[in-house]
DNA sequence: CCACTGTCTTGACATCTGTCGAAACAGACA
DNA sequence: TGTCTGTTTCGACAGATGTCAAGACAGTGG
């Protein structure tokens, strides 16, 4: 069978083909809804939705705090704050190189949420 | 003309066409975030998100707030409450006849906010 | 007109969230 | 080692959110 072997920790919006059916074609069950709802819940902020979209559209596919805070008129922490939230909902990495920390998009976690959202093109009658 | 006419009031979700280039495309301008966040916000509820996908994927493209309230273990006020949030992010319509009360997807809205997740579809190199 | 059913609004409550300043931690570099 | 810069964690606070019970509102049918 597919990768539903035994009590799988299934509970991980990263696990590659997670789902998802789009959600105007089947129900989403409770337990996808439990998954990927943190998710959207990351992007119900528009500080974070302007962050995943600043690192998910850097040049060489990450970008640094440092070049992230500034385009806020928000402190420091506050920002940590938000990267924290989008790296718990598994939307984005993290990684130090020395002196900077920079942040990478999990485009798979993307694909999965844009996937959910699919509607067909148009209802041709 | 469009609907565009004069300084329209661009901040409804629900105008067609309101954006959206890839989030990982190009960065999304704040007055977007702003617009956008609070329907990835409705959808960041399990319970909402649940609805939502009730539905959208209803057969006749609507549910019945009868429908809808016995999939959950909450109180009717409770649903009442997340449908209205949906109403208010314009992912949902509702609509009255007779005694009972018709919600509605609107699939332009879903449209967008899939569009902005977009990513394209592997990095080949 | 009155009662009954379905849905929404109100008021209340505990919890969560966004924000900040202060302090802690991690590396770089003298 | 000590100091400086960049980032995160901690503690606190106002405001938002999810939930319910009680009551108000809308239609149906006697």
């Amino acid at each position: 069978m597919s990768k539903q072997a035994a009590s799988l920790t299934l509970t991980d919006v990263t696990a590659e083909a997670f789902c998802c059916q789009p959600l105007a074609q089947h129900r989403v069950p409770a337990e996808t809804a439990a998954v990927l709802a943190p998710a959207f819940k990351a992007l119900g902020d528009p500080v974070r939705l302007q962050l995943m979209s600043m690192i998910a559209s850097a040049d060489n596919g990450e970008a640094c705090v440092c070049d992230l805070t500034p385009a806020f008129n928000l402190s420091g922490p506050t920002i940590s704050h938000h990267l924290k939230s989008l790296r718990e909902a598994g939307l984005v990495d993290s990684e130090r190189r020395g002196t900077w920390v920079y942040y990478r998009a999990r485009p798979a976690v993307l694909r999965q949420l844009a996937a959910l959202l699919t509607v067909e093109p148009v209802t041709v009658s």
